[in-house]
DNA sequence: ACATCGAGAGACAACGTTGTCTTGGAGTAG
DNA sequence: CTACTCCAAGACAACGTTGTCTCTCGATGT
């Protein structure tokens, strides 16, 4: 049994070389022993292992992907609205958890409805050689990205406009049309819609779903509401018109948790009916339970992913669109019944 | 005006060859252009910007990273228990938006409790030279993490144990024996104690507050509650028991959610106190408000990064513990006085 | 006019790894 | 015993980029 040791001056990180020299082997047979290859005795294996565990060897990535010329890093970026919340941090996990069992890891950015942000990331990310990116567009314009070729794109939650990818949506203007008409079907007439900003594709596609749901006859229409508390005082304005409506239709989570507390406020949370869009943690626990259409955030996000990979895996047809359908869940505050 | 051209087969990606000979300049002299380097005339630079621009050229930087010999990625990883979950997805936010503040990139990754995905990923992050991590740890020993020199760590939520790092935490004994003591305060004497799984660190220092707040009387004490499922089954038993506790301190937010639901069904909610430890959305909306003992996951996350980053430019100091306050927010719940 | 200087641009090597080719030695059949 | 096969292991070049050195050319000072 021989042992080489030779170690003298060891600058810097340790490289195969090293290795080779420590376990008494050649460069080469190193490179295969990392890599697995099964032509190598298992003697001289163990001895190369052994000399990578002494040395705390870890192989230069750079080096790996230069010599193999391999552009894949196994890196996808997801950019989300914002990770804290709810919708879209159940999305990034099923994401998360698709990558995870294809071995491909996940850069995250938060982009809180910022244009500059969408294009900053867009464009870090892709510089990172990410292998592809998963994207709920918070700009109103995705014309930028047509230069980007060579890194496929996945839309979540929202279409992209000015640009044509796989897009993963909720079936938006149905859901919105179910929710209305569940109201309707409960006596109501004059339905009130509260929605966020306009430029938000979603928020436009809801609002269609309302209108078609009530004809030509809509009630009154509140846009650009941004964020719990300007929800609740709008709500808390709405509800003190003279011609206030009987029932609400809130056309997204943090607007629906802003219409409950005004209409607490209001003690009208008994009287006035509300059905909110998008599902939100302890809906069924409040009084009354929120009448909810709720999203499928997991399947959305494993959808975009298994998308995503396709066309990482080389599929080259057109754009799709995935439609995944809400689901109008009673539980309370839906149905109550026009009293006015 | 020279314009070169000699595109011939430009097979694969283009490198900065391609763009020297479409520019008709040096390989050097673009190396200089795209880093920005001063020294180089603006006409020579125009033309080789354009020539980046037409052939689409992205810098190799397998290659860049290996010629540079530069370890840094400037990339960091995080990982937490579950991204979708509201406590990890704040901190999540907090940490990206300190690390975009410093143009650095967060890959993402949740254990789930799961003690060999916290290895897996531990280690894959590590040899995907991330420039440094911060993990909430999931397993109940990190001593493994000894061999990982030269890539800073630092732990959030849970001290880690076995392996000694920078850590920040909230002031979970304190912050358990106030809840307690808010409720000793209210005339409770039967206290029970509903606790997440004992291997959990801060499952431990809780259950040492909540001890320690009530001396040597402990009321019912149930451990290794996992889930809000789990909690109301449990709660609903220990509340049916003869000697039923008349407060609840709930050390987790799942826990506390279910432990609402139990005392819903059995119309408790309004006899029987409940503090629980960690602030959930809508919190304040239920019937009664539940009282909790908030953390502040952002100042968590804030202030991981903080000392992640201050690691990473080489400060070198003795671990260091960073304790987060925490805060009693009283909202009705937890202030009903004993009946019985 | 000549020497000196400086700055912009190119030549060249080297980073750590892996694909390809070569070498050497053991095993096997004739 | 020889000749052939086969396979493990090593030698060598190449991947795309950047640090260092060198060269050229124009400007400046005397």
């Amino acid at each position: 049994m021989i042992i080489a040791c030779g170690v003298t001056h060891m600058s810097g990180k340790p490289t195969m070389n090293d290795v080779a020299r420590t376990a008494g082997v050649s460069l080469k047979t190193v490179s295969r022993v990392v890599n697995g290859e099964p032509s190598v005795t298992p003697d001289l294996a163990a001895r190369v292992h052994a000399a990578v565990e002494s040395l705390d060897y870890r192989p230069h990535l750079g080096a790996s992907m230069l010599r193999r010329n391999d552009r894949r890093t196994r890196t996808i970026g997801v950019l989300l609205d914002d990770v804290a919340n709810p919708f879209s941090g159940a999305v990034h996990r099923a994401i998360e958890e698709e990558a995870h069992h294809r071995g491909v890891h996940v850069l995250t950015g938060s982009l809180g409805e910022d244009d500059r942000r969408e294009r900053e990331l867009t464009r870090a990310f892709r510089q990172r050689q990410t292998d592809g990116l998963i994207v709920a567009p918070a700009g109103s314009d995705q014309g930028y990205l047509s230069r980007f070729t060579g890194t496929p794109i996945v839309f979540v939650d929202r279409p992209p406009s000015g640009f044509e990818a796989d897009t993963v949506v909720s079936t938006n203007v149905a859901g919105a049309a179910g929710a209305v008409r569940h109201l309707v079907a409960h006596g109501h007439r004059r339905i009130a819609f509260l929605g966020d900003y306009q430029r938000i594709a979603t928020a436009r596609e809801r609002f269609r779903g309302y209108l078609q749901a009530l004809g030509h006859r809509p009630g009154p229409v509140l846009h650009d509401i941004r964020g719990e508390a300007a929800a609740e005082r709008a709500t808390l304005t709405l509800l003190r018109r003279a011609d206030a409506p009987t029932a609400l239709f809130t056309s997204q989570n943090l607007i629906t948790i802003g219409a409950v507390r005004a209409l607490r406020r209001l003690n009208l949370h008994r009287s006035v009916a509300l059905v909110g869009f998008d599902d939100f943690p302890l809906a069924d626990l409040l009084e009354p339970a929120v009448t909810v259409v709720a999203q499928h955030p997991a399947r959305i996000g494993r959808a975009a992913a298994g998308a995503l990979f396709e066309r990482i895996d080389g599929h080259d047809g057109p754009p799709r669109e995935i439609r995944v359908a809400t689901t109008l869940i009673p539980r309370g505050s839906g149905e109550l019944i026009r009293t006015r």
